[in-house]
DNA sequence: TTGACATATTCCTATCTCGGTATATGATTC
DNA sequence: GAATCATATACCGAGATAGGAATATGTCAA
């Protein structure tokens, strides 16, 4: 089996730099593609291609304006990776790398300490 | 040029649903291998290989005890994703919601009304 | 109608993947 | 030392990329 698609998911549709720099840039409000490509510095042909990905995991929605496609921002496709690291959340705190430190400490004076066990 | 690889930065390694398993796993507690096998019903060398990138990217630590090996996890390697998704984080409450559908009413109320302008 | 503009799609190719199977490495036990 | 257990690695095959270039589709302007 491949890997799976990017379009399977948001996971792997944002798995791709370009794709959270065109989310990011949309971030700042509706954008047809031509000033996304001028954003990126990407051909239009790449820049299309993404936005299909990122509109086939709900990312994004277009809307026609004459021969202009506006593109918008639909943050609410990333809620499940933002629910999935949540968890993790506490595991870099400040506080928690600190208890981090003192762990350690211990763990080695104990491993010392118990050599003669 | 083809896709990135899993290893290349977190994103890309949690892209795939069994490797946030895994993280999920050892959320709970450091785990030699073979538990994770029969946790996540797979093969023993696809367990290996998937924790082979998981500690690519820094997400998973490893200790040698015996003939086994503890994974343990290391959950700041996955602030970068927490990070970016932050920022999208109010796109999707509640409030934000509601927001929504007021401006698009507001919007479609302009539209019908500037038709004479 | 013809041409310019905006965007999407198709075709191509090198590359990276994930699972399956077989095998290698290394520690433990008998 | 042989058999066994725990894990990692190598090799294979089928998919799925992402960028590049060419082209198709559709809209506006003269």
């Amino acid at each position: 089996m491949a890997r799976a698609a990017t379009t399977a998911d948001a996971f792997n549709a944002v798995a791709e730099p370009r794709r959270r720099q065109i989310l990011d840039a949309l971030a700042g409000g509706e954008r047809p593609v031509n000033d996304l490509v001028g954003l990126l510095g990407l051909a239009q042909p790449q820049v299309s291609k993404h936005l299909r990905v990122l509109r086939e995991v709900g990312a994004v929605d277009v809307r026609e304006e004459g021969r202009r496609r506006l593109y918008r921002l639909n943050g609410s496709a990333l809620k499940p990776i933002h629910d999935w690291v949540k968890n993790y959340e506490g595991l870099w705190s400040e506080r928690f790398d600190q208890l981090d430190v003192v762990l350690e400490d211990l763990k080695q004076k104990e491993e010392e300490d118990g050599d003669d066990e």
